[in-house]
DNA sequence: TGCCTATTTCATTTTTTTTTGAAACAAATG
DNA sequence: CATTTGTTTCAAAAAAAAATGAAATAGGCA
């Protein structure tokens, strides 16, 4: 764990910025875990999200006294979901990283690689469903039949209102 | 695991209805997978899903190959959530448990009881965070207080979105 | 009340997920 | 082109989550 007490800058902090740091991992770590992700991706994004200038990794690992294994990993998954971006740093071989802060375009980012894939997975499930009920649908079968066009409802309106959820985003 | 071929009922089934069972277990296996829940409540859903009766826990555990220990624990959670209800049976003792399946009141209840009160100790880890802040902002500071701005708006934003999601749902 | 059946609880085991750390790889530098 | 520095990969370790199973509990019934 690196020592809490002095930042990177060599100022003096006129405020607790440790303190807004740990607070920040802390948020993120929450939040990314209820999207599922794991708790050094939270904690990347937590100390990219309130520093001023971009980080190369081994800075991040050392900061968070993570492994560079897990920074390489947690920074590939961000990367992916262009959570976070990277600087050109005049003078310096490292890729120095930094938050992208848009949360609209993060959710739906987020939204079509993590959840549209199952929803389209989930209709060749429903398809099959269907496949298993006779094709001249008795009253005994009925109830077999509504409830599979129940999940076909679900899953289209899921469809429909996922992606335009990001964009109600009004922040 | 319990015999793959025959099912509660003693009628031939003129249609597939294990098949139908097996890709309800798979689908609500992923949906509740998605949403964080282990995987012995989505198999308990998607049993009780396509279920015409009400079954007894020992008879969901037995048909799924689990534990009465996890159908216990699983159907408390899908209680909690109100994803399940019971239902007397004259002669029996035991609970008879069917599935709740107006999905928008199920999503509605996930979210009050799953997402809400994040948001809500959210809400404090910003106030917090803005005690880290010096009163006198300088241009320097700026910076930081535009970032907790920014994750104020966006837990605000949850607040409002989330509980309204539900009622979107057109079904 | 005492027995019997159904359910819950929870310490232990199993399984799954995440992290680590070292080796492989890459790529800039002298 | 050998070296040094930065990054990725992945098998193994550690940690976290879930399932088990047996003991405790509850509560109806004779």
């Amino acid at each position: 764990m690196a020592s809490p007490t002095n930042l990177k800058e060599g100022t003096t902090p006129v405020f607790d910025a440790r303190n807004l740091e740990l607070e920040s991992i802390d948020f993120f770590v929450r939040l990314m875990s209820m999207l599922g992700m794991p708790r050094s991706v939270g904690e990347i994004y937590g100390v990219l999200y309130f520093s001023k200038d971009s980080l190369p990794m081994d800075q991040i690992a050392s900061r968070l006294g993570i492994s560079i294994g897990s920074a390489s990993q947690g920074l590939r998954t961000l990367r992916s979901l262009k959570a976070v971006r990277t600087a050109y740093v005049a003078g310096d071989r490292r890729d120095h990283y930094f938050a992208e802060t848009e949360f609209r375009r993060l959710f739906s980012n987020f939204i079509k690689d993590e959840i549209m894939p199952h929803l389209d997975s989930a209709k060749d499930r429903i398809s099959r469903m269907e496949k298993s009920l006779p094709n001249h649908s008795s009253e005994e079968d009925e109830f077999y039949a509504v409830r599979i066009e129940k999940l076909r409802r679900l899953t289209k309106a899921g469809g429909r209102l996922l992606p335009a959820l990001a964009g109600l985003l009004k922040l």
